[in-house]
This record gives C-alpha cells, structure tokens and sequence, in this order.
DNA sequence: GCTTGCTTCTGTAGTGACTACAGGATGCAT
DNA sequence: ATGCATCCTGTAGTCACTACAGAAGCAAGC
C-alpha cells in the first residue's frame, strides 16, 4: 500500500492535485487505512502516471480521461484515440505558428529598442496599430 | 461619445472583457451619460487597443498595464521596456521549444495509431512511461 | 512514554483572464 | 406605441490547479 507523498512522487503529480483529482472523480476514490489515509496500489499509480503524460502532452482533463477510458475499451478505441490525436496535433500545430509569429515580432520589438533614448520605438510599436 | 458596443468593435476588446477591466482597474472608470451608459474618448480607444496588442503578444495583464504605464512615463522608460520584452520573448522562446517536443511526440503517437487494430499502439504509447 | 518533526486529513478560498448569464433599463426606428 | 438592439449591475462559472488553516496520525530518538 502506497501514500499519497509516495504516490506523488512516483507519479509526478502533485499531492495536492492528486486530491483535486480525486474530488473531481477524475480519478476513483482511493481506499482508506484505518486512519482514513489515501492508500494506493500499482494499478492507481499507472492510471496517475497515464493521466500525468496525457497533461504533460497537452491534452485537457476531459480528453485525458476519455483516453484512459478507451485503455480499457474494446476494439474501435484506436480510431477514437487517432482522431482525438490527430485534433490535438492540430491544435498544436497552430499554437506553434502563432507563437512563431509572436517570437518574430518580440524579436523587431526588442531589437528596436536602442537604450538611452528618450523616446522608446518599441513602446511606439506597441501604441502603433 | 463612444458606447461600449462600438468600443468593442473598434478595439477589438469584448464589451464583458472592457467591464472586466474597468471592474479591475486594468482600465480607468469610463465617464457615464446621463442615463448612466459608459462613454469612450478616442484616448481610451488607444488605451484598449494598446492592451489588447500587448495581450496578443502573450504579455500579462499586469506588464501590459506596466507597458502602458511606461508609455506615459519619463526618459528611462526604454530601459525597463527591452527588459519586460527579453524577459518575455525567453517565456515565448521556451515555450516555443516545449511546444515544438510535443509536436514531434504527437506526430510519432499518430503516426503508430496503424487503424482497425484491436489493440492500439498509441494507447500503448501513452501508458508506459 | 514523551517530544519532535514529518506526513496526511478535510475544507475552503484564491489564481488569471476572462466568459456567461439573469433581470432590468434605455435608445432608436417604425 | 411597439419592438428590438444595446446597455446596465451583479453574480457565478470556467480550467486546472495551488495555497492555505487547523487538526490529527505516525515513526524515531531520548
């Protein structure tokens, strides 16, 4: 039987997060010691660890639950987990573009920016429309 | 006198969002009519669009409120500007790289999702760590 | 068996930056 | 006079946590 500090650590989610989950029945309810301690067994730590790479790879809450449901589903999973992969690769993709286009002005922005001046032309950038 | 809705339309700032800042004091109170509806100036139309570029260019609400400040400021307002802008062009560089991980793991993960399989290799991939 | 210090518990509130109502008043054109 | 768009205030919800407060349990050393 595995604590939560445990849990934590081997999941790499936090103490206080793991709880959240729990409340929000993002994940099932832990049993208890006889003290009323959360214990956990292996089983829990993977759907932690699941869930965890799932968020680490971007993917909401509600879509990292509808994979870890499809982990146990039957056979037409792979086209559900393909399709909500591909959606979020999209998402992805245009995030990329647009933060492209951010660093590009950022990088004019900074780079205009000669020290000393008394007027500033990024702030006039800034002002400009 | 300008009313909410067309300060919306030419700042490009949602009318809730413009009670949100106002609310916060992101915004200063807008004058009211008589009848107590809210009134822009052209100055306050610049104001909204100066947040709305910093906004769009990822800063925080509070360094676009800074920006704005600086941009009313004295003569060393420049230095403390190419600050807050490397700061945050490193904020957007790195995410930039995360991001661009993930792409790569995406594309991997959907690439393997080899369709009408029972079991499915992206799931797999999720689960082990 | 007592103290010390770490871990855990529940419950609540806060974060950032909005967004979404509900329920009512006002303005304008027909 | 009627209808419809626009506006008002105030409150609550979103997402995914994060941060307490205050109390209780546990393990080790003295």
């Amino acid at each position: 039987m595995i604590a939560i500090g445990e849990a934590s650590r081997l999941s790499g989610v936090s103490i206080e997060t793991i709880r959240y989950y729990e409340r929000e029945g993002i994940i099932s309810k832990a049993v208890r010691t006889a003290s009323g301690r959360r214990a956990y067994s292996d089983t829990e730590i993977s759907e932690l660890r699941f869930i965890k790479r799932c968020r680490d790879l971007g993917f909401s809450i509600q879509d990292a639950v509808a994979l870890r449901n499809l982990a146990d589903a039957p056979s037409d999973a792979c086209e559900t987990v393909e399709r909500l992969g591909s959606k979020h690769l999209s998402d992805v993709q245009a995030k990329l573009a647009e933060l492209r286009k951010l660093e590009k002005a950022l990088v004019e922005l900074v780079a205009n920016c000669a020290k000393g001046q008394s007027d500033c032309p990024m702030l006039d950038a800034l002002k400009a429309r």
